[in-house]
DNA sequence: CTTCTCGGTGTACAGACGTACACCGAAACT
DNA sequence: AGTTTCGGTGTACGTCTGTACACCGAGAAG
């Protein structure tokens, strides 16, 4: 035998995640019927329930799957091969690695990306609601790295929070219109510097308010 | 005669709108049937041929009738009672007043504006076009706005685009939450602060971020 | 008053849908 | 070697889908 029972088992699960997430690029998760997933994936309809119960259980995987790769993008962000030392030379690298960290991660897993986006806001009511707080968590993780930005020792927790959620939602945006850039290199570039600009501002916005009251 | 026949075609094109609008709070546009909204209106399946051609021609409607609410959120976000004469007194009335105009202006037309963010992502293909091309006008219109920002001298038209599109995106996300919160105070009191302070944010590091070049 | 227009009706059909059921064959267990 | 487990198959059903067609009746036009 050349491949075990769980293998097989694992092998057709994840054709099924993978097949959904190639059909959810052209409609969201709820237009989706058990019958197209499974003609995708080369499979007789009923054979989908020996995996899941439901499109909506379905949805649960992908949120989970796509947000490991959401979370990969956080870590590769705060990550550095050599951190400046100077304040200033360091708010620079932290905000050039995390917009390059946008740019080379969304390429990688870009239905997972759009899935997020799309299902936080089209998704049935389990699929959304696991969106929202899986968005939750991952806001709360990047106040934690934007805590580390110098000068944000003024930021109280809820500042922290507030920031999160500006630039999540901005990273999302960015990271649909990646996807629908499709790698074309000049338009990649210009997203690029929106989003540099962007990050750069808010967070000079936020040392600057900081120290205004 | 009490009604003309213009006017009842209308009534029942209306009607149409509404139970559209009415079950895309629980389902993206792409997931509803024909059949789905003749039931809700109270109306035979083939009578919606008589005011769209298909389920994509209905939504490109909604596109057009949910911008016009997104354009008078703007409109009342640019007015003023009294404008203040000092330049930090009427940095801040701006402040004020566009966080006002988006809570005042939600729970009126909540239906549209979260069909604006949904279907931007979760629209079949014309949808999707249209929303897209409305908020790039959008952003536009908002840009010329954020000009008037006292100290808005030193931004160049791309900046205050690559402004227009992070506060555009911000407002959306705090649209879909006020319209979830359903008018519960203090959550509403909420999403209001954190919506003032990223505008703040904003504004303020786009004023330092331009003396810092 | 007669004729035309046209929004809404009712019937009809082929196809897609979710799902129940009995079944198969090979891997896994004893 | 004999038995069990279980992922995938095939058939079968009632329901829902989009849409074609003939029809109606009241407002508009002559």
């Amino acid at each position: 035998m050349t491949e075990t029972r769980v293998e097989r088992k694992e092998r057709t699960r994840r054709a099924i995640l993978d097949a959904a997430l190639e059909l959810c690029e052209t409609q969201p998760l709820a237009a989706l019927s058990l019958r197209q997933v499974a003609k995708q994936v080369g499979v007789v309809p009923t054979a989908f329930y020996r995996h899941f119960e439901s499109i909506d259980e379905l949805g649960l995987a992908l949120v989970d799957e796509s947000f490991t790769s959401l979370r990969e993008l956080l870590r590769s962000a705060r990550t550095f091969d050599s951190p400046p030392a100077s304040d200033r030379a360091l708010f620079l690298a932290i905000v050039d690695n995390s917009v390059k960290a946008l740019v080379s991660h969304v390429p990688k897993a870009e239905r997972h990306f759009r899935f997020i986006a799309r299902e936080r806001l089209a998704g049935s009511v389990p699929v959304r609601a696991a969106v929202r707080h899986q968005l939750e968590l991952i806001e709360r993780e990047l106040a934690t790295d934007i805590a580390r930005v110098p000068g944000a020792g003024g930021w109280s927790g809820e500042d922290l929070l507030i920031l999160a959620n500006l630039l999540v939602n901005a990273m999302l945006s960015h990271a649909e219109e990646l996807a629908l850039a499709g790698g074309r290199e000049d338009v990649v570039r210009r997203i690029e510097g929106v989003a540099r600009r962007q990050l750069h501002i808010v967070l000079i916005g936020a040392l600057s308010w900081d120290s205004s009251r």
